[in-house]
DNA sequence: TATTGTTATACTCTATAACTATA
DNA sequence: TATAGTTATAGAGTATAACAATA
């Protein structure tokens, strides 16, 4: 049979074929690599660009706040946010109405570094996602949003 | 409006909302979580039952056969399996014809781990996904399935 | 020359617990 | 009493580079 030579199959994989959650994995770690590389020399990762993303849509937001929409514990939320000033991406200041609070805003910097990224991985998405129509990428999305809102 | 308040609606994502690879996070996240909770006091991780699942369809299997099969490097494979060794759930024995590659078994505590887990992660599935018909879920699968093919 | 397994190492993400200062 | 932010720390997954033994 022509072709069926020096076919480097792959061993299969048992009772794990049929997990959803092995499927999620996989395709999970498949797209942060390939984030990695698509937004390479940015100084982007995917939980920074979260964070980025909710400031942006939401300025003077707070650490918490920015927390809770991405699930993120506010423990680990400080270093992150630190790392964010020191890029010197996100502006930090005193909240008026909370002192315990800080309001959250993007600086041009960060504006700029989102913008980039934004057109490298609207990119790095339609490349992943050539072989979806318009209904597939929905149908996705909208399954996994289903998932996403068993959250507690 | 009934209903309408003291509800804690969540900052919006911003150009977030509209990547796959992140709503691919969020859930596989989500299911992570929920494995370990299922698993609970097995000594389980997801990494190790996906180890053990692939051992057993495939016994006598390698090391690299293995973590080609999981997408895990060579140099990680190595911890994790004397991991499940040391455990005595594998058996690691040097293979007849390849002097260098050893032979991966399942033990027989590693068939009844593999058992007592996928009972516990058929229902963890089944809840997690207790919303979704039949047509959902192999929906779900064969689009996540498409994206792991994009894999070099 | 390629491959199996190995060691060493580093980075990132996430988790928990305990603390402070404000509300 | 609850919440915003913090510190310290640990666990887990993944990544690269370099090496020995064998194919």
């Amino acid at each position: 049979m022509a072709g069926s030579e020096n076919v480097p199959r792959r061993a299969a994989l048992g009772p794990l074929e049929d997990f959803v959650g092995y499927h999620l994995r996989r395709a999970s770690h498949l797209f942060g690599s390939d984030f990695a590389r698509a937004v390479e020399g940015t100084g982007m990762r995917q939980v920074l660009f979260g964070i980025l993303s909710v400031v942006s849509a939401n300025s003077g937001i707070n650490q918490g706040e920015v927390g809770r929409a991405l699930g993120i514990k506010r423990a680990n939320m400080v270093s992150l946010i630190t790392e964010l000033v020191d890029l010197g991406l996100l502006d930090r200041q005193a909240d008026a109405d909370d002192r315990r609070a800080f309001a959250l805003t993007l600086t041009g910097k960060g504006a700029d570094v989102i913008a980039e990224c934004l057109e490298r991985l609207t990119a790095h998405e339609a490349r992943l996602l050539s072989s979806f129509d318009t209904t597939d990428r929905a149908a996705l999305i909208a399954l996994l949003r289903r998932l996403e809102a068993l959250e507690s």
